[in-house]
DNA sequence: CAATCGCCTTAACATACGTAAAGTCGGAAA
DNA sequence: TTTCCGACTTTACGTATGTTAAGGCGATTG
């Protein structure tokens, strides 16, 4: 699947993802292709894809716009756990589980593409790079949730909102989404502080500080990592968990 | 497989826990535990069986003992992300991946299987039940590792502990290893610090007030918990997230 | 037997971060 | 236009948790 073939496709984020994990073959591009273009919907901000507790019965790929997983405590506390972003996957084997153990989100308005579970058995039963492909990004997701384990446990503050900037800005580049340091960053201090486990006022406080050291530049929406060499060294960030190379 | 059939088998664990993942054919269990029957090594404790950054080939499955996942950053912090127990399965898939995220210590000799990925490969494609298994243990190991994060990230000190406390004794129970609400508990605070994300002082304050409450004793690596609900109601622990039941 | 070591425990003190509250600002709605 | 609302910002203050340091105690070692 060549990179030409894929302008104005939405499902180009998605198929750029899975190659850089594990090459595609031509035939399961096109059929992956396929179920996407019989798959799509919209859904807009704010809105609960799934609900924890429930079960589901499909997989997700998501096209364009941003969600978030998240559990919440019997008393309101709210942890996001993860960002999903174009050319992720959601949940592609859970459905092996017999119900969700966290709710997913929408934060902005999102296209994507609903697979049903029998079809997606299909898909993978009949070509195994993206059998292989979804696997992968299963396990890289699962290695991105040790990182967050770390961040949040071991990382103040400061380290641990710079990580996470550093974090997204390197998976939407991996989808071609940043330009020049800049991309899109549609998350609310109150999203942020629900996915670092910090309060709004301090996570204000450590966005404050890593704008007057003139690290990032945030604003309407739009991040800008003015010096990614020094925000990464401050983070303590390595981009290795979210880089799986292929392997023999 | 029943379970008669398993006594004094060092594969009892592990054919237990897979079971109640996804049951397995009697084929499957007959390969897996000739595998582990090939493949059986021992570690005494403090031992790194994997480290971060190098290359794995091979699937380890423990029959008994304790190990954890754990990150480290550039300047000694330490985060444990996960508990390893018997009957786990460690990295069931991690080979698909360059190099491992993580490394993984052992906190008492433990005694294990190594399957090289090639048997492994055959194991899973010779019997579907296997292979289902394998992939749930996955699974769950990434819904632990999100209320992980939730825990670290939202709950404090004393709901934090006392939910590592509960988790850990939900999934001892799931293989046989807790007897009356006692079960061994090698864990040294240093390590459940680096779990928790706290320090070891406070650590230690809040195992006292756990201690002083009556909800536990800890004394001599044996955990005792002497009400359970209480414990979990705490602890905002609810045992969903290890307790896959098996879906059509 | 003394010496050492790892782990646990406690105390005193320091601080990173949380909470509460109020004000600003821009965009959406009426 | 006016009103409203959600998000951001800032201040003042409180506290959960971290840090440093020291002592105890059992197990291991020489």
């Amino acid at each position: 699947m060549h990179p030409q073939k894929l302008e104005g496709n939405p499902a180009q984020p998605v198929i750029r993802r899975l190659n850089a994990l594990r090459p595609l073959s031509e035939h399961g591009a096109v059929l992956l292709q396929q179920a996407i273009q019989e798959g799509l919907h919209r859904a807009g901000p704010g809105e609960d894809l799934v609900i924890e507790g429930e079960a589901v019965d499909s997989v997700r790929i998501i096209l364009s716009g941003w969600l978030c997983r998240y559990k919440t405590l019997e008393d309101g506390r709210r942890q996001i756990v993860n960002f999903i972003l174009p050319g992720d996957t959601c949940d592609a084997h859970l459905y092996l589980l017999s119900v969700m153990d966290y709710s997913i989100g929408t934060l902005t308005s999102v296209s994507y593409a609903e697979i049903k579970r029998s079809l997606f058995e299909k898909l993978v039963a009949n070509d195994r790079s993206l059998a292989e492909a979804f696997w992968c990004e299963t396990l890289v997701s699962g290695a991105t949730q040790r990182e967050w384990t770390v961040s949040i446990g071991r990382r103040v503050a400061l380290e641990r909102v710079a990580h996470l900037l550093c974090e997204i800005q390197e998976r939407l580049h991996q989808v071609g989404l940043v330009d020049d340091g800049s991309c899109a960053f549609p998350v609310t201090q109150i999203d942020l502080a629900d996915a670092t486990g910090l309060s709004v006022v301090h996570v204000n406080r450590t966005l404050q500080e890593l704008r007057n050291s003139r690290l990032i530049v945030l604003r309407d929406r739009m991040l800008t990592i003015n010096d990614l060499s020094a925000l990464q060294d401050l983070a303590l960030f390595s981009p290795d968990y979210l880089r799986t190379k292929r392997r023999g």
